[in-house]
DNA sequence: CATGAATGAGAATTCATTCAT
DNA sequence: CATGAATGAATTCTCATTCAT
């Protein structure tokens, strides 16, 4: 009896509407107007479905969290791929172009990352998503210096400037395009692991 | 005869206030009415001697510039410094601590991307100081190789992807604090553009 | 044969809520889904059984009517009193503290008082609360004059000047608490009764 | 140099404004709109000069409290009047009707009650002008005391009921108008002030 | 009867820009 | 040049009411 909810859909609906506009027009320049018609609906709804325009950007951020997740997973998910490969998966997931590529959600991140500037409440879940990849890949590069017998001391920092790395990789190309050819992303930043792996030092113990 | 013009000093005055403004609360955050309050002016005055707001930013880009070039510059003026004293400078003029940091500047050029996100004349401008800044870099890159007998093939890419990490660096840096321990980025970039000049073979040279 | 109606019910306590509510928040704070939220009801039934949001401010002064009504007969029921005593006791009933002060049924009067500024509905029915009310006060003054062989006349207007310090004693202890003592309200407003009833001069004394 | 600032005028005309508005549409009826219109001014202006819409009521108080302040001074200026004629005066000040009554004023000051009930800010200047307004007439009710001999204990009460029953007044004649009917107010409130004082006993003082 | 989503008309507030002084 | 008031469009959010299910 009595109506079905569909609160889920409508929502998980204008969080979309939010990354579309968003991704053209910025945090800013999305009215709450202006997601209502991107996703056909009346204004007055979005506020019956989120409290205000804040929690939007919220879901949204939760959203995107799993876009570039799943990114990876696609790419190690049932292989058994040795620690280098993973690593390159991790990138590649993150800047290569691949068919899955969602250069909207690219889009969105970056003016996340913007918002998180004076958003107090946006940089939490922008900082805990960013610590979130960056225990991930931190993992990575640790099995990479196991196997290689590196030690893995300040793998931490390592991991922190290449995460560092893939945002202003989003950021100039959004920003000023054509500084980083379409494409050679990846194998850049796989060149700056290389040299943020070389610089840890073989473990002693060795006859 | 009339009063003298002044209004080369009041724009300075108005392109610095929106900076300590912006660096606080971001452009948005950033109303004309604060920006004359923070340079003790009346807001009138504001739009006297700018068209608009946006002009205002467009010339704080401009500032900005010099500010990390004269940075760079106090590190290897009057000195016949080695390629990689030269490159290593470059960075530490970037994203090192120094007496001369500047972490407001660091904020405006931040929020300054995130604006270019949206606005096609800031993008310009942007994309501008950044291909200033990256031919820079790939001049110093260049100089490595040629030192070291290396190629200088990609050097143009290179001297993109070291120019994201630093851009993500500021990001993370203001977003996500505490991703980047303080005083750890000039070693980590430094050590990332290690891989990538190792990445560069050696010059054919045979004989 | 259909379910058994249970739109009586359902009014009393949509009726209710709206007091609920009302008391803490006032008419225009209480929204509908407010009031919904009181009665454990949603949204949607409120305008099934009312037309309107107004309709249960109606329903809620009908009730209230009976509040103090019930009060005062409490306190009178089934005994003989003496006319002053019943005066008494109607002023108890108004503003008296005991174990039936119903703190709330005051605040959502006094809010009443404020809606029937502006609404010539509420107006209606608030104005006919208070000419029953002061018909009822009326007749006490008009019984303890008689006791004393005063004249009744200006009983009417006398009648009006007690209710009004009794609705000013609900207003200030509800916008100025502190001003009217607690427990003093009574013993007060019985000595304005005192001095209205002693201007009333003694009848002719026929012999 | 440079225009001069209007401030001070603007901000009496908004003010009177909201009263104008606020008397007969009460303080929600009184949207920004509204009261740009009866000021004739544009409703951003509104904002120029007063942070929000609830500063403006504020000062609407304030501006109330002179009001029947001055009434009452007009009275008894420059006139040594006995103890129970300034009574007299206060209470003619109050709910007289003569040619200075301002039944705006009062319209004004019912709904500013109403306000009160919810608005924390605004019951507490309510509260002050209740106060002050109290202490006032208690002043007056112990001059009176005094030239007759009388005890001034619970003198603060006394005053306090006398103006819940001006309070009242004012409510029941907006918003039950005929229940006390015009030019009664007066000598009603004046024959329950004397109720108040025949309560006091004489002062012990016998040889 | 009951549910809860949907609608759309305001509400207060902000702000870049203009302009009279 | 300088001042600061004035404008009006746009923004977020609220809410009584309607209605499909």
């Amino acid at each position: 009896m009595g109506r079905p909810s569909n609160t889920g859909q409508r929502r998980r609906e204008i969080v979309l509407a939010l990354g579309r506009v968003m991704a053209e027009r910025g945090y800013d320049g999305a009215s709450v107007v202006e997601i209502a018609r991107a996703a056909r609906l009346a204004p007055g709804l979005i506020h019956y479905h989120f409290a205000s325009k804040g929690e939007i950007l919220l879901a949204l951020v939760d959203r995107l969290r799993g876009v570039v997740r799943r990114r990876f997973e696609r790419r190690v998910a049932g292989r058994r791929l040795p620690p280098r490969a993973r690593l390159e998966a991790w990138i590649d997931a993150h800047v290569g172009l691949g068919r899955d590529a969602d250069p909207a959600a690219m889009a969105c991140w970056v003016n996340i990352g913007a918002e998180a500037l004076r958003k107090p409440e946006v940089r939490r879940v922008y900082a805990e998503a960013v610590e979130e990849e960056r225990a991930l890949l931190q993992g990575l590069l640790r099995e990479v210096l196991a196997a290689e017998g590196r030690s893995a001391a300040r793998v931490r920092e390592a991991a922190a400037a290449l995460l560092a790395a893939v945002q202003g990789a989003y950021q100039l190309g959004l920003a000023a395009p054509g500084t980083i050819p379409p494409g050679t992303a990846a194998p850049l930043i796989q060149r700056m692991a290389e040299g943020l792996l070389a610089a840890q030092p073989f473990r002693g113990r060795r006859r």
